[in-house]
DNA sequence: TCTAATTTGTGCGTATGTATG
DNA sequence: GCATACATACGCACAAATTAG
């Protein structure tokens, strides 16, 4: 007698029997409750225990015995004689929306998984609806899911049917704290300590302004700002655009949002304000070109190389840790 | 044994019989009568139970196939893998590479072709295998398939088994000439005529320098920039990269790619050469940060807004021509 | 050595989707 | 619309190898 219970299986699926046997005996190696030697239950308990045919259950040991996983022993039983499973990942990425800066996060996460998986991008466009479809039609067709849940609620059961394959990204909402892999943006106090690094130099202005459309920015990020504005007591203001507004002497500005950054360094021209002495500017996420923006811009981002490095050694890992992904004041001349 | 009782067909009707088992099946998913997962009834059955041919049933199960409502599982069945019954088109993107100016094609795309389709968006990344693979496993499974065949030569195969269906974007290989709709750039006449326009500010420099890594890039830009130089008979030259090079007052440099972009305003930077005057850049592709690089960087760049925009119009109203997309020349700064 | 039970292994049949005249 | 050949999924019956008694 053997034990049974590493697998399941649910004839209502689209996948065939035999290879839910099969991604069964892969799992359970994969988690050590099979190892080398073992041996592995008889196909005839398997398939009086789940009303299976002979030839079902002899198709998946075949399977795995041309894999090298388990070897026959005619007359006695199959036994575990490889745990060398480099199961083929199929990897759902289900990013909020395409923008710059998911060129470095994708192309680093590509590079370090290689061809170890195949990889699928889709996005939700913050569109809550396309986001449950997405997740609901492609539920058990990927063997990771990687999240970017962005500001939704109420998520975690849709999340919950994806149990053990799901990682978050980028944002990490309250209610899914502490039960999934995550590599997430501390936004508070990414802006917090950016701008406290860069203190000295923002105290040369005399007001500092946020820039904060709302909407799909994380809230944090206002809060951090709004910390660090009350802590070193300058005065500031929020607002959501830049439409008719004109920048003035002394001001200095944290722009979230790209198109918002190529506005303020228009609007300063216009105005002859020389960018890092009449007035400042501070931009979030890094990408390459803002090193040359302007006579180069100072960002707080997140390193996001990093994060798709991280990434790929999660999932190749299995690493079920929630961490930080590390981030940086970039000085450059606008501030 | 499946349900057949949401199938009805009417022989005397004018709605021919492969439609009708279409609408039958649509209809019962809006009624939730048939949900996601759920098993299809077999070709066999249908066909016995209504007295049709297999080819009937088969021609509405590609249907249903292709707008991606339903799956098939050789050897067990057709399963329902989307319920969502609204989308008139079910496109494949299989875009080159993720960079930052396919967000603009791609979200003018979407913003186009709005609620009326379901987009899947995929990456070869100038891989000829995957390429293969994406087309290959992905048969069937869609409406509309849009490829970006980079210089990929010998996939008039591939692509022939899709017919009817594929749209090529951006490069059109010869071997593809005529027989797809497509929207292409002309790249040799794109950076002929933009540099033909700026001729005059060009001849304030004495050698033009095109930095040209090769690979990914279309052949056809390196001929537009030979033929220019020859007909104003200026000095020029072609280069792979910028690795240990020097820049020198009275060179212009014309720019495929942004990390050279980018190496190139800091190399001018640093030996004090300044940008506009003493050296000259054009990049290709714009981008919106490309207009506060440095204080300005001309461009010369297909409309990919537009691009996106031609595309949606050409799935929606099956258009079967090929266009060369609208280019320009965007004279700023640093010319 | 024989027998019964349990094991793995093989041949054949049926149903399904797929491809091609 | 029909006929045929083919790959996949699943099942039944029977043969061959091992073990316990």
């Amino acid at each position: 007698m053997c034990q049974l219970d590493f697998i399941s299986i649910d004839k209502s699926l689209s996948v065939s029997k035999y290879k839910q046997i099969i991604n069964s005996v892969l799992d359970a190696i994969g988690e050590e409750r099979l190892v080398l030697g073992d041996k592995m239950p008889s196909i005839n308990e398997i398939c009086e225990k789940f009303d299976l045919s002979r030839d079902t259950v002899l198709t998946a040991y075949n399977e795995l015995k041309s894999k090298g996983i388990i070897a026959a022993h005619p007359g006695k039983a199959y036994y575990v004689c490889s745990t060398n499973v480099n199961m083929e990942q199929n990897i759902m990425l289900l990013y909020d929306e395409l923008n710059a800066f998911k060129e470095e996060l994708y192309n680093s996460f590509i590079r370090t998984i290689g061809d170890k998986a195949n990889v699928d991008l889709y996005f939700h466009n913050f569109n809550r609806k396309i986001f449950n479809h997405l997740l609901q039609e492609n539920n058990y067709k990927y063997t990771a899911y990687v999240v970017m849940p962005a500001q939704f609620t109420g998520i975690s059961s849709i999340l919950g049917d994806l149990k053990g394959k799901v990682y978050i990204l980028d944002q990490l909402p309250v209610e899914l704290r502490g039960n999934y892999p995550t590599i997430y943006q501390n936004f508070e106090k990414q802006v917090y300590s950016g701008l406290m690094e860069a203190k000295d130099r923002i105290a040369k202005y005399r007001k500092i302004i946020s820039v904060y459309p709302g909407g799909k920015e994380p809230e944090s990020q206002l809060r951090g700002f709004i910390r660090f504005c009350k802590e070193v007591n300058m005065p500031f203001d929020v607002i959501n655009d830049l439409r008719n507004r004109s920048v003035k002497e002394g001001e200095v500005y944290l722009v979230v949002n790209d198109a918002h950054l190529v506005e303020l360094v228009k609007l300063s021209r216009n105005q002859g304000l020389a960018i890092g002495s009449d007035i400042g500017i501070i931009s979030l996420n890094d990408t390459p070109l803002k090193e040359v923006v302007a006579n180069g811009i100072t960002t707080i981002s997140t390193d996001f190389a990093k994060m798709g490095e991280t990434l790929a050694s999660f999932i190749l890992n299995k690493t079920a840790a929630q961490i930080e992904n590390p981030f940086s004041l970039i000085v450059r001349d606008s501030l």
